[in-house]
RNA sequence: GUGGAUGUAGCUCAGUCGGCUAGAGCGCCAGGUUGUGGCCCUGGAGGUCGGGGGUUCAAGUCCCCUCAUUCACCCCA
């Protein structure tokens, strides 16, 4: 055997006993989001390097350390996509979609890819659904993507979330804040933590979620985003508020609460779900009304959010409704000996085409072999097709939950699998 | 990038103070029943003890290095 061969770092194999969870988990999002009219958008796993550069921002983690980037044989530098809102934004111009009826609403499922250490609920892969409104900066928007995920996840059994909120204005009342900040940081530079001191240069909203315990403590004094917003920006953060509360929901606002991409603007959001561990933020999105032009497109503002899929089935199965993934064969064909593997396939394919999930034996095993394959298959049902009776044009049917065999025309057992089907 | 934990059969794990040919349960294959699953019984296959080096008469066990996995920090989904 030569040298084995495993998985990238940070990779997972889903194999076909937890694949059906998956389904169950998309089919579900699916079916909300398009109830709430957002429709299916398929951008490139890869893109222009740039793309990401230019929204997500050069001082983020992301950029800074995180992108899996490469140069194609052509010499251009090409990035894994690390997030999916930029594409949108990108496919939104590109596909002149900010000419047709706004608002636009789509939605995505599809991997992500970002080069970090892996732990629980990380992974250098990771499966990402994510829903985006373009072309209206009402608020009304806000709360409808927010409603969206709640609804998610409420339908998915996680009640116990968490709705954390906040805003970091937009880019006019966000630098005299920026100001405001560094000056007050700038003087108690000595006592911030290493990375904090970094942070005050490039990037010092990044400070307000450092959980370093002096830098809390000279954060407690440190002037707040509310008192910096804008008449603009206050109102829509009210009035989104009032909006929140009058759908019956429940929120905390969090003023530490800054998100690790450049492109947000005004609000910001974020639910946990708190048994999850470390990593227990299963969603998070927010507003990003310069996104599409900064990426040379028209003023169009936009929210959205994004769930991490494995988080979220991570919750799932440890929440109330777990989905179980697993469905059982209706029937599998038994035959007793070689000469009979024929018929035994003929059956198979004539339950198939009528409908009826069905299997049999491909080893050339033995009876006893076979039947305990249907065991295992948790078949409801097991054909046996012996030289007796396929002589007779019959063959037995056994009901392997309840230990009743009968035996059955072979022209009539498309209609008799079917009708057992339905007990 | 930093720190901790763990690497023994397909899976979960025992393996004492360094000492025979490295074990169990589950799973897999076969037989017990020549045409019948689950339960039970019997047998079988399956291991470079993560890899490399060192100490020793002797290393799964001790030491060093390395790789991988995992958890946490950072950050995020």
């Amino acid at each position: 055997m030569s040298a084995m061969i495993s998985r990238p770092k940070g990779t997972e194999d889903r194999l076909p006993a937890e694949t059906g969870k998956w389904l169950q988990v998309e089919k579900v999002l699916r079916d909300i989001s398009e109830r709430f009219n957002y429709r299916e958008i398929r951008t490139p796993i890869f893109e222009h390097t740039e793309l990401f550069t230019r929204t997500v921002g050069e001082t983020t983690d992301i950029v800074e350390k995180e992108m899996y980037t490469f140069k194609d044989r052509a010499g251009r530098s090409l990035t894994l996509r690390p997030e999916g809102t930029a594409p949108v934004g990108r496919a939104y111009i590109e596909n002149g979609l900010h000419s047709g009826p706004q608002p636009v609403k789509v939605y995505y499922i599809g991997p992500m890819f970002r080069y970090e250490k892996p732990q629980a609920g990380r992974y250098r892969e990771f499966v990402q659904y994510g829903a985006e409104l373009l072309g209206s900066s009402s608020p009304l928007c806000d709360a409808e993507v927010i409603f969206l995920a709640i609804e998610i996840c409420n339908t998915l059994g996680l009640t116990e979330t968490t709705l954390h909120l906040n805003s970091i204005g937009c880019p006019g009342c966000r630098e005299g804040y920026r100001k405001a900040l560094t000056e007050y940081l700038g003087a108690r530079e000595a006592d911030l933590c290493d990375d904090c001191r970094r942070r005050l240069g490039r990037n010092p909203l990044r400070v307000l979620d450092c959980k370093n315990e002096t830098c809390r403590a000279i954060l407690a004094g440190a002037p707040s985003m509310f008192d910096y917003l804008c008449a603009g920006c206050k109102e829509h953060f009210e009035t989104l508020g009032k909006l929140l509360t009058g759908m019956g929901m429940t929120y905390r606002i969090d003023p530490s609460l800054v998100r690790g991409l450049d492109y947000y603007t005004r609000t910001v959001f974020e639910v946990k779900w708190p048994p999850l561990g470390a990593q227990d933020a299963i969603l998070g999105g927010g507003r990003y009304d310069g996104l599409v032009e900064a990426l040379g497109g028209p003023s169009v503002p936009g929210v959205g959010f994004a769930i991490g899929l494995e988080r979220l089935l991570m919750a799932v199965e440890k929440g109330k409704n777990p989905p179980q993934g697993w469905e059982r064969l209706d029937c599998f064909v038994c035959y007793v000996d070689d000469a009979l593997a024929c018929g035994a396939l003929e059956i198979a394919n004539r339950l198939r085409a009528a409908g009826v999930r069905a299997d049999f034996d491909q080893l050339g095993r033995s009876l006893k072999a076979q039947m305990k394959q249907a065991s295992r298959y948790e078949a409801r049902y097991a054909v046996l097709l012996g030289p007796e009776e396929a002589a007779r044009g019959v063959a037995t049917v056994r009901s392997m939950d309840e230990g009743w065999q009968r035996e059955v025309r072979l022209e009539r057992m498309e209609e008799e699998m079917l009708s057992l089907r339905q007990r």
